[in-house]
DNA sequence: CTGAAAGCGCTAACAA
DNA sequence: TTGTTAGCGCTTTCAG
């Protein structure tokens, strides 16, 4: 049924390893051995098996990527990018969602270990420790964290709040706030870093819920200029002012982080800290192949569209 | 480093073959022996390596999963799923994006096809009968297109639109259109099949952009009722028609198909017809390893959200 | 119930 | 440049 290296050895008239040099090492045999080589297992349709390959290697040119929840917009382009980079260079990823569990991250990572050359982590819910322990058994590359000793791919959201607040105050507005994403959350420190000097409220889910729940608490802030956590946030804030009969950008300016696709879709349209999510994935890989070790952190931008404007008088 | 089969089997002093069956075939072995394999297993921190077992068994424990486009909002919900399905059966699942590229779907597939049991093929964009031929290297399961003697999963949207038609309708909307996808959709032409009697727009891009592109069109017919290929098109045309002056639901109500995320957060929220994509994506998985080709269709449902209202008069 | 041995498909020294 | 020979880690007859 299915063909193996030993057929198209038989029907070219060669030894196996022959013809496994004749794909794997092609510059160690002869021309015209290897035209005809080639053109057998073409014609026996031969694809090398890379399980079998990976066993005698110990490369299984497969990628492992965990993220914490696919369905949340802010991954699927970087899934896509790191998917699409990894082909490019032979590699198949396994894509795995953890359902913001930590402890299926650990048990995913373990499984997926053996079986990977690296693992992407995007966004782990797991303790440093922990993933540094399991950096033992299968080298990593995490995204949206920074640990020490680790290769990170980090995104500056701090100078993209930093940024944010920046265009807030160009436009004329005086009272700020950040409404800050959950407890915990290491791009949530981050921004409310950078934001010195500007009231926070929350924590609060990093969802639309979250920030439709916020808004009661933004509306009695007296605040003009709002940056939220991300836009999943920003969208639901909007969603709740307006039920509050507060009108966005007439009478409070709204920044997002993130530019997913619902930002961009919405009205009005979204202003927004785009997070380069396909670079880093891309990056990401890039660090697993290279197996340079070192750590990068990406520049973030700010997109002026719609939900800011002049500071009301 | 790696802790083998062998490390196993001289801990606790017995043959490896007795501690492989002590794994994938607990019965035939003696308790007391079982015990002590798992136990030394259990601390020697072994991993079954899961290729290698592939390359005896035959059966990889993985499944591929190849869609157009990971970052088109109508995916992920369904990857998220399948994945999670695949999970629980201890499959590991190969997620590939084709960017919408017919030949790259095609070396996808042959390129997975030795390691994985079996391919889920989403919205495929490759003809019918390359996909039948295919199908002879590797088990498929197709979502979202119909073809004979494959297993399918597919939703029902012609039911979808007739009861997205009979939800205008019932609002006293006498001007109807369907505002089609792209030509060679399996999912257009039935939506247009079940849509009898309606004026079609289009062929439009399944994108926000096409619905954009529409607005003036749709506007120029006169409808006050329309469905939408999809709901980036709807969300595209609702914003097209305010540019234009028309207000939804106000002058003109609008049905989208699919139910993404970003219609949920719109204003105002998209009425729409509900594809089960997670329920596909389990479905799929059940039938990749049931191998029991059947197809399945599952049923659609009509979200009345806030962009259909009253006819105008 | 357990051990011995062959083999899954491929690669990688080592010879020739 | 090519063939020989061992494995990679695991499963699976076949004996015992």
């Amino acid at each position: 049924m299915t063909v193996t290296i030993r057929d198209v050895a038989r029907a070219s008239g060669v030894h196996v390893s022959t013809v496994s040099r004749s794909f794997s090492a092609p510059h160690l045999v002869n021309q015209a051995t290897r035209d005809r080589v080639l053109a057998a297992a073409d014609q026996l349709g031969y694809r090398p098996n890379r399980a079998a390959r990976a066993l005698s290697t110990g490369r299984t040119m497969n990628l492992g990527l965990i993220v914490a929840d696919i369905a949340n917009p802010f991954f699927p382009p970087l899934i896509k990018a790191a998917q699409g980079h990894a082909r490019t260079h032979d590699y198949h990823v396994f894509v795995a969602d953890t359902d913001e569990d930590p402890a299926t991250e650990e048990e995913l990572i373990r499984t997926l270990a053996k079986q990977v050359d690296g693992v992407l982590l995007c966004s782990p819910r797991l303790a440093n420790d922990t993933i540094a322990r399991l950096a033992e058994d299968v080298p990593f590359v995490v995204v949206n964290r920074e640990i020490e000793g680790l290769p990170c791919v980090l995104m500056d959201v701090a100078q993209g709040a930093r940024l944010a607040l920046e265009h807030l105050r160009g436009l004329g507005h005086t009272r700020l706030a950040y409404v800050r994403g959950p407890a915990g959350s290491w791009t949530s420190e981050q921004m409310r870093a950078a934001a010195t000097g500007v009231p926070v409220i929350g924590p609060n889910q990093p969802t639309a819920q979250g920030g439709l729940a916020a808004a009661p608490a933004v509306a009695d802030s007296g605040a003009t200029g709002v940056l939220a956590y991300n836009d999943l946030v920003a969208l639901g804030l909007i969603e709740g002012l307006a039920g509050l009969g507060v009108g966005v950008p007439g009478d409070v300016s709204v920044i997002g982080v993130d530019d997913i696709l619902p930002g961009r879709l919405n009205r009005p349209k979204l202003t927004t800290v785009a997070m380069p999510t396909p670079a880093a994935g891309r990056a990401a890989v890039d660090l697993l192949m290279d197996e340079a070790g070192a750590s990068i952190t990406l520049p973030t931008s700010l997109i002026v569209r719609e939900s800011t404007g002049e500071a009301p008088r």
